[in-house]
DNA sequence: ACGCTACTGTGGTCAGACCATAGAGGGGGA
DNA sequence: TCCCCCTCTATGGTCTGACCACAGTAGCGT
């Protein structure tokens, strides 16, 4: 009965303690999977298991081979692993596709906001992205993967990881959706115009450090699409 | 080389796509363990490598034995994985402390707007915990968990299941450290006596549909606390 | 001195075995 | 006849051992 635990979880744990006392932290290189399961006394598949999870979460890379590449490497990068979560859970309605679109708008007012405030933001990569949109043979599917990007841009340029993390992971979740929408749209060409000349105002309001000007221009943006792809009632 | 896919990612697919055209659906059971991988023709470790993912991601719930509870069961409730990819990810360093408090705060901000503005916000859940803290023989580890119930009960009530996910994955991330700033709180009593207050004050506003003046609060009486337990710079 | 080769260490996968558990069904006794 | 207990079966949980693929390394032979 003492092993109610079940003995990946203890591996996980393990790992997290490690993590917490600093006893491992990026970069680092975990030790083999053999050796981590002869340590804490389990099998090789559960430490496997353990592993697993942590690399759909984006903590870890692993690689075959040998050399300072191989192995499971601590890595931190939360976003692949934050869009999993929430595309299994969008697609397991756990999460209304309503929810998915207000939360995107919460966070997108705010990533504006504080854009807006600052005295000199890094615009760079939304204004390279803008650039790119400009092409005209540019399918919906890769226009709409640029409008993701530079909306990404605009969330990383905030400085907070977690929102831009959570950005991206709403937008994955949301891509196939976003997609078969642009198919009910019946002026693409019009649209795209449209699209590209909200971004610019955005980065035009940002620049001129007009915070409130911003969000609402981004509320916009964004209802806007959704109300014509007819993607959800109202925001 | 045709199998540069990774066996546990075809089962993670497979799984995403039945649950994104419908063939499985909340309350399903998975097929056993062994049938899956026979169908897939992928070993059982690699599916259980799989499993492990959706079950830490809160997806599914699993069961030995036999029976209706038995077996691999479509849950899709996402507080849990969301709060165990928040809290590794806050461990490893992917996501910096400041910015989870900082995203906390824009998320408790939307909740206190989208109730302020509702006509009739369903606020029992809230108001029972505030009686629940009035219990004066409560460690500061007991109040803060309820304190942390009292939020996640406001963020559930506004409706929105993904920023109820968020806020309690964002919680529970940084509960060791509220905890530990506890420690460092002189007059203990009184922080609770003002905390009580605050969350008071809260409902009130929102009672009153003032969305302005609740949100205002809510970030006074978080960023308050932070200050006192000396956790954060400044938010 | 150079290049090829075998070796070693790593994750990736599979097969098989065994255990624990929980329901289902059947047989025997009251 | 009815009820209780025992066995059977289906399931996840775990371990062990084996093999493969891959990448760097060391050593050997030329």
């Amino acid at each position: 009965m003492a092993e109610a635990v079940r003995a990946w979880r203890t591996v996980l744990e393990k790992i997290e303690t490690d993590l917490l006392d600093g006893a491992l932290a990026p970069g680092d290189r975990l030790p083999p999977e053999r050796e981590l399961a002869a340590n804490l006394g389990v099998g090789r598949s559960s430490v496997r298991e353990a592993l697993r999870v942590l690399e759909v979460m984006g903590l870890i890379r692993t690689g075959t081979g040998s050399g300072p590449t191989s192995g499971a490497i601590i890595i931190a990068t939360p976003q692949g692993g934050m869009a999993a979560l929430l595309r299994l859970q969008v697609a397991a309605q756990g999460f209304p596709l309503d929810d998915v679109v207000r939360t995107r708008l919460v966070l997108e007012a705010a990533v504006a906001h504080a854009l807006g405030a600052e005295p000199d933001p890094d615009l760079g990569a939304a204004r390279l992205l803008l650039e790119a949109m400009a092409a005209d043979d540019l399918t919906p599917a890769e226009f709409l993967a640029l409008d993701a990007q530079f909306h990404l841009a605009l969330a990383e340029a905030s400085g907070n990881a977690v929102i831009a993390a959570m950005m991206a992971g709403l937008r994955s979740a949301i891509e196939s959706y976003v997609n078969a929408g642009a198919t009910r749209i019946d002026d693409w060409d019009a649209t795209a115009d449209r699209l590209r000349a909200e971004h610019g105002a955005i980065l035009d309001a940002l620049d001129r450090g007009e915070p409130q000007r911003a969000a609402t221009l981004v509320h916009d943006h964004i209802t806007g699409y959704y109300a014509r792809a007819a993607l959800v009632r109202d925001a």
